[in-house]
DNA sequence: GATGAATGAGTTTTCATTCAT
DNA sequence: AATGAATGAAAACTCATTCAT
C-alpha cells in the first residue's frame, strides 16, 4: 500500500478537481500543486510522473469503491438485487463526487493508450464483481445459463458506463439515481417484450 | 457539402492511417501530409486545422456507415431483425476497418470536450437510427411499451460501442462478428432467465 | 518608367487600403490581389516580389507628390514662403489620403533595414526639394549663412515627419493643415525669443 | 517594479546585442536565449512574451536615460542651456551605446501599432521632460510666449530623433555629439536670419 | 522532507512564391 | 496575359521534470 501521509490524499483531491474544472490537457502539474497547496517539487516525492497522479487517483477512489459494492452486496441472496444495488451504488457515488464524474468519464479518456490499459486494470476489480453478480445469477437460475460471461459483464458495464457519461456530458443535469431501476430493468430483461 | 478532390479523401485516409499506427497525440499533420503524399500546407486548403481532419474523418465515414445501415434495413419488418442487423452491420464496418477501429475507439476519445461535443454531433445520426428501431419495436409489440427511448437507446450503444472498444483493446484478435448474434440476443432479452 | 497597365495601378491603390486597414503584417498579397481584384500570381507579372509592391507605392505616391510641390515652388520668390508651401501642401497632401498616411507614417516603417534603404532613396528627391529651398534662403539673406545643410534638411524633415506621425498615432483627430502656419514658424524661427 | 535578479539584466543586455546585430526578425527567442545563456524556457519566466522583451527593454534602458537627464538639468537655470544638455546628453547616450541606437531607432520601429503604442507610453516620461524645459523657457522669458507647447515638443523630438536615425542609417560613421551644438541653435533659432 | 528556479524538447500553421494550364 | 492550387520553410512558447539548497 502507498504512503498514507496526507498530502498523498490532499494531491489527489487537488487533481480531481483541478483536472475538473480545467480539462485534462490544462490540469498542468503546478495547478495541482497549488490547489494542493504544496511546491511543484513535493508531487514528485508522492507520485512517480504526472500519469501516475492519474492512475494512483483512478485507483484510490475505484478502490474504495469496489469495497463499498462488495460490502453492500455481500448480505444479498438475489443476484438482480445484487445487480441493482451495483447500479444504483454507482450512479449514487458518481451523483455524490461531480468532480470526480468529469474526471473520470471525461477528462480520463483523454489520456494515451498506455494510461488506459494500466487504468483497465484498476478496473479490472469492478469488472470481478460484476463478473460475479452474473456467475451466482446463473447459479441460481436467475440468469440464463446460455450468458456468455465476457459478453453480458461488457453489457453490463457498456450500459452503466454510458449512462454516467452521457449524464455527465449532458453537465449533470437531470437526475441519475433515479433511473437506476429502468436500467437495472434493461439490464435484466433487455428491450424485449416477454 | 465539402470538395470532393481526390485530396480531401487522400488526406481523410492518410489521417486514418497515421493515427491508428501512431497514436493521436504522434499523428503530427507532416506525418499526415506525408502518408496522403501532399504537402504540409496542402493539408490547410481542405481543412480549417488538424481538429477539422479529425471531425471530418468521422464525419465522411460515420455518414457513409449511416447510410448503409438505413438501406439494409430498410426492408426489413421485424424490429428485431432490424436491431440484428445494426449490431452485425456495426461489428462488420469495423472488422473490415481495423485502423478506423482503432481511430474512434481509442485515439478519436483522446481529444478534448470541444471536438468530443462536435463528435457528438455526428453520432446523433447514428442514434436517430438506434431510435427509429426502438419505436417501431415498441409499435409493432415486440419491444415493451414502457420502453424508455433516452435509456433503451444508451443501453443499446453502450454495450454496442463497449463490445467495440474491448475488442480494440484486445488488438481485435478474436472475431467480433462472431458475437453479434449473442449480443443482439443481450440486448432484447437481457441477462434475465424467462 | 515601368508599365502603366491599368493593372498595375489597381494593385498599388489595392495594396495601400489592404495595408491601411490591415497593418502591414496582416496585407497578404492574397489579400490585395483580392481588393485589386486579380488573381494572387497577377501581382508577379507587374512586381517582382511582394517588397517591390511597397517601394513601387511609395516611389509613385511620392513621385507624384514631389512634382506637385516643385510646381508649387517654382514660381515663389521668398524662400520662407517655398518652406511653408512644403509644409502645408505635405500636411494637406496626407490629410486628404487618409490611407497612405498609415502606410507611410506607421505601417511602412516595420519594414526590413533592407526596404528602408530602398525607401530613403525615393525620399531623397524629397530632401533635394529641401536642400534646394535651404540654399536658396542662404543665398538670398533670408537664412543664416552658417546654417549646416544636412542637419537644417534634418531638422525641417524630422519636425514635419514627427507631426504627420503623431497625428496618425492619435487617429488624425485633429486638424492637421491648421498647424502648417505655427510649424513654418518653429522651424524659421526656432523656440528662441528674439 | 520588475524583479532586479542579474538574469532579468543579463537577458536584455543580450536581446539589445542580438537584435542589433541581427535585425528584429532574425532576432529568435532562442538566439536571445544562448546570448544570453539561459535556457529558451527561462526567457519565459522573465517576460511574458518576446514582445514583452523589447518594450521591457526600451523601459529599462529609457527609465535609466531619463532619470539621468534630469539630474543633469536640475542644477541649471537657463532653459537654453537645459535644452543643450538634452540634446547633447541624448547624442551621448547613443553615441556611447551603439547597439542600443540601432535598436531603438531602427529594429524597434519595426514592431506593430500595439508595441508602438506600449512604446510610446515610456517615451511620454521623455517628452514630459522636454515639456518642463519648454515652459521653464516660456515662463523665463527665454521662449516665445506664443509657443504652441505640443508643437515645440514635436518639433524638439522630431528634430533629435532624426539626426539619430540618420547617424544610425549612416552606420554611425559621423561624430553625433560634435553636432549637439549646431541642432541646439537649429532648435532654439530655427533656420531664420534675425 | 520540501522547495521552486531552471531546463529544453517538440509541433502547428502561415503565406510568399511558383508554374502548369 | 492570367490563373490559383500547391508548395515547404520557419519559430514562439509550454510544461513535465530535475536538483541544488
Amino acid at each position: 500500500m502507498r504512503q498514507q501521509k496526507p498530502k498523498y490524499k490532499q494531491i489527489i483531491d487537488a487533481a480531481v478537481i483541478v483536472i475538473a474544472e480545467n480539462g485534462y490537457h490544462q490540469a498542468q502539474v503546478s495547478k495541482i500543486a497549488k490547489q494542493a497547496g504544496v511546491a511543484d517539487g513535493t508531487i514528485y516525492l508522492y507520485f512517480k510522473n504526472k500519469e501516475d497522479i492519474l492512475v494512483s487517483l483512478f485507483q484510490e477512489k475505484m478502490g474504495v469503491f469496489i469495497e463499498k459494492i462488495r460490502s453492500e452486496i455481500a448480505g444479498k441472496t438475489s443476484s438482480a438485487e445484487k445487480l441493482y444495488l451495483l447500479v444504483e451504488k454507482h450512479f449514487t457515488w458518481f451523483a455524490e463526487e461531480p468532480h470526480l464524474a468529469i474526471v473520470t468519464q471525461l477528462e480520463l479518456r483523454q489520456s494515451n493508450k498506455d494510461l488506459r490499459l494500466r487504468i483497465n486494470e484498476v478496473l479490472k476489480g469492478y469488472l470481478d464483481v460484476v463478473d460475479e453478480i452474473i456467475q451466482s445469477g446463473k447459479r441460481a437460475g436467475e440468469f440464463r445459463e446460455s450468458l456468455n460471461l465476457r459478453l453480458t459483464r461488457q453489457m453490463i458495464f457498456g450500459t452503466i458506463d454510458e449512462m454516467v457519461t452521457t449524464w455527465v456530458m449532458n453537465d449533470q443535469k437531470y437526475d441519475l439515481v433515479a433511473t437506476a431501476k429502468e436500467v437495472h430493468e434493461l439490464i435484466v430483461s433487455g428491450c424485449g417484450n416477454h
